[in-house]
DNA sequence: ACTAACATTGGAGTATCCTCCAATGTCAAG
DNA sequence: CTTGACATTGGAGGATACTCCAATGTTAGT
């Protein structure tokens, strides 16, 4: 007796695209069972995944990403050695979310030196924003040690 | 008797790959002057504009909007009214910028949660994740009022 | 002349995540 | 039996920013 619900309601319910779950069943996310008429039938658990996949599309993980690591509400199989490699991997998108925050920030602070060296222009504002910027591109040079592909047939010497 | 390098130069100079140059010039980003061979031959202006560029792109600008909003050194030009409109620009930017560093500080303590729930499993730190979860998810809902597309068709009541 | 290293072009491919379409099948109501 | 709303499929297309390739032309050195 368990519910199951329609391609278009799990639409509605959970406001994704119906091409969209279509995509997700073809790419093998979310397979849900079919009726004789091959129409696709979602349970609870299917709904639960999608919530999930949800959430995680929010934190910026890839489908690649969730289809790899993740059982979802299978964490019934609370295998130790999986949540530590499970925690492992959360660990790792921590701390490069905390990069992605401390570059926004950066850029947040250049955004505002900008406009407020456009709105009056004088040489101070100017000399402040230059700095910025050439500081900012050192960071992103400093970033790869400097071969860029097609560039180093003839090595420099 | 400006200075003008080949794109082999610049390539190294800016750590650009030749490929990216020629799509630039292609889609009409940064298109240097040619020789009678129709060899591409950088200015200095060239590479400033380019740099301008790799700034740009750190700053999560879209190569359309740096094409369409900006004059980069013939910043000359200053135009009150057109500083005036590439300050508002920046502004905008910068808000969606503080956004999206919001959005990511959410994710950075979602994954926090969920890290430690996986570490230590106990019903205390299951219910903080879920419950952050449920904040999360309900913050996305939010986000859009509520049509998908393809679900519309025969309307809800 | 021959070769190596450079340059050009148009066009195709990659990656990600959908989004849309046409042809077709299913189902319930009148 | 027809109609309308639903479902299926495979495959194409879109947006973004490249990335690679083949065919071909240019330049400099021996």
């Amino acid at each position: 007796m368990e519910q199951l619900y329609s391609i278009q309601e799990v639409s509605r319910l959970l406001r994704i695209p119906k091409d969209t779950l279509r995509y997700y069943d073809r790419i093998g996310i979310v397979s849900p069972s079919r009726e004789d008429n091959r129409y696709r039938r979602y349970s609870k658990n299917d709904l639960i995944d999608l919530m999930n996949i949800q959430i995680m599309q929010y934190a910026d993980f890839s489908l690649d990403e969730i289809k790899g690591k993740f059982g979802f509400h299978r964490m019934e199989n609370v295998d130790p050695a999986y949540c530590r490699e499970v925690a492992a991997f959360l660990d790792a998108k921590h701390a490069e979310t905390r990069k992605k925050i401390a570059r926004l920030e950066k850029i947040s602070q250049l955004l505002d030196v900008a406009a407020e060296a456009l709105r009056d222009l004088n040489h101070e504002s100017d000399q402040r924003l230059a700095d910025f910027v050439r500081e900012i591109y050192q960071a992103i040079r400093k970033k790869e040690p400097g071969i860029s592909e097609e560039g180093c047939h003839g090595r420099q010497g």
